[in-house]
DNA sequence: TTTCATGTAACTTAGTTAGTTACGAATCTG
DNA sequence: CAGATTCGTAACTAACTAAGTTACATGAAA
């Protein structure tokens, strides 16, 4: 898993797990996916776990499953879940008392509430299922180009 | 400095150059007021620079001026300048020819685009004269509740 | 020509995160 | 119950990033 591709690999395992509604996937399989290690995976997914998006079952036959169907499982949620922040910039007082940075850090943080709240709309309206309805609208094409040829 | 906190340092150094407009300002200067360094400042001014929001000129007297009129200044030239990009997460295939990667990476930069589009608008809205505004009006708010006291 | 200031390269240091190893706890199967 | 399987988690290592620092060349003013 390379830096900075937590959302893009956990949606990545996520669309894998759609796609197998009633096999529960063990971490080393979903880490295979992505190219890393079971270790990363559950410690990654431990967090959309404690959020209902996916259960976990130990043992023989255990592994991962959607805690939901797909279609009420927002990326707003699981970008949340993983703690991912867009917006990554500080506004941490460094010189308490100058009215210079309270007045900077004044109107970045205006600007990172409406921001924030203008993209966790956006994340909200996407779900696993839209993207795993354009996975299988890409199979198809394959097929399709497949047979043709 | 503090880690992440370029874009708010930056506008914090902008603002003290917007408050001083006929007097160059030296990095050791500005790095005084933000606790740093001034090859930190040179350093990372220099893409200001290269943008024209901000001017210099070496040597006795010299230093750093603005480029032009704060009103002129809006923080998405500042923040794009300084390379910052909100929207963090990677979309780097780590899977060629992986379908279920490609739904996934297409829904993302589609999200990133248009996210990106959101956000500079509400940026370029904000410009450094409103940081000097927001600023005076402290200022005059501490004089008037020191001279009550 | 001396002094001051930027420009920049090179190196050091600190902090973050992925990757790895190890092992305990839970659960299923025979 | 014994053994295999799988998650949960702690502890450590490695790689990467960015700030901080040192050093020195370049340019401009007094």
């Amino acid at each position: 898993m390379k830096r900075n591709s937590r959302l893009s690999s956990t949606l990545h395992i996520l669309v894998h797990m759609a796609e197998a509604p009633d096999k529960a996937l063990t971490s080393e399989q979903l880490a295979a996916f992505i190219h890393t290690n079971p270790v990363v995976v559950r410690r990654t997914v431990a967090g959309l776990r404690k959020a209902g998006i996916v259960t976990s079952s130990r043992g023989h036959g255990g592994g991962w499953l959607l805690g939901r169907v797909p279609e009420k499982i927002s990326l707003a949620e699981i970008s949340a879940a993983l703690g991912e922040t867009m917006m990554p910039f500080s506004t941490e007082p460094e010189s308490p008392g100058c009215l210079v940075e309270q007045a900077v850090i004044a109107a970045l943080d205006d600007f990172r509430l409406e921001a924030e709240r203008l993209l966790a709309e956006k994340l909200s309206q996407i779900t696993l299922a839209d993207l795993t309805a354009d996975f299988r609208r890409r199979y198809d094409l394959i097929g399709v180009s497949s047979h043709a040829v």
